[in-house]
DNA sequence: GACCAATATTTCGAAATCAGTATTATTCAT
DNA sequence: ATGAATAATACTGATTTCGAAATATTGGTC
């Protein structure tokens, strides 16, 4: 199998992949970006705003306009931290919370029934490769191309 | 590995995931949304509008809009078929072909990046796996949830 | 052939989204 | 104290998105 392969698979099935997602924002006033955010959140349990700009890779100014709009609907709050009162910390509402655990079951309902379909050899070998092309991605920093690595938090300003 | 695994790695990782992309896009004035039509339209040689929105389940106005802009920028073209004058087709440019290739082929240089990492037994069942993934997607329509499919996906169009 | 429902697409606002710049508040180093 | 650096928000104009209405075409029916 080589890559266009890959490529054409995916465009194929790409309306399978997209669809739990879509089916997931069909209840609730959320976008795709709001229920990625609130992933992020989640996975860090609280995180601070340049973190979540640095890890989605937009400017600070587009993650406050997501925050405003998570906050505004109950579905995170803002701190301040204590450390450091320029910080803002985010994390979940119970609400949220909620939504997230019921996205995760679908998700992981959707998984299942996958990973059923695979036998114990393919389901061993799927996780390891997985793990691998992660370190990959992790580690050999792609030598591809050298990516124009801005500091965590940068943001950018013109100075004269 | 559990399903909250996979998540908690694509979160961690989702920068890497997301670079190629963002630096694909950087020669051209081309969005994400841009280059995935085209390699829509690329799969297909030629397709219509409907197919579009319907692939990329967006609404009509707004495949409209995308192609509008792609049209304008010189990457494709608009032609009405003539078995059905309602309908529109759309395909490339040279100019569209060059970059979708350009962009094809360091896609394929990750991917080469990343096959080599794998032992030969990995790579045959990775192979396998995401042909038998493909299937399920396709063949067994998840029975978890009733998408509230409108009209019976596959409309034939005659072209030309 | 005339009429009408269905289909394919575009047009038209209104709303959202975004990225860049300026601004505010705070910290840190000297 | 002072100024540079940092974290975040406010503001702004430009672009994108999307639902509803409009346009054009087809196919069927009387």
């Amino acid at each position: 199998m080589n890559y266009s392969a890959v490529i054409d698979l995916v465009l194929d099935n790409i309306k399978k992949f997209v669809f739990p997602e879509e089916w997931l924002n069909l209840d609730c006033t959320l976008s795709k970006q709001d229920v990625f955010a609130m992933l992020l959140i989640n996975r860090h349990g609280e995180i601070i705003m340049s973190r979540i700009a640095d890890y989605v890779n937009i400017p600070m100014s587009t993650a406050t306009g997501i925050i405003d709009r998570l906050v505004k609907n109950g579905y995170c709050v803002r701190r301040r931290s204590e450390s450091d009162r320029r910080v803002v910390v985010i994390s979940l509402t119970e609400k949220a919370k909620k939504i997230i655990s019921a996205i995760k079951s679908v998700g992981n309902d959707y998984f299942e029934h996958i990973m059923q379909a695979l036998t114990p050899e393919e389901q061993k070998f799927l996780s390891s490769i997985i793990l691998k092309i992660m370190g990959i991605l992790n580690n050999q920093n792609i030598s591809l191309k050298n990516k124009k690595e801005k500091g965590p938090g940068m943001q950018k300003i013109k100075i004269e």
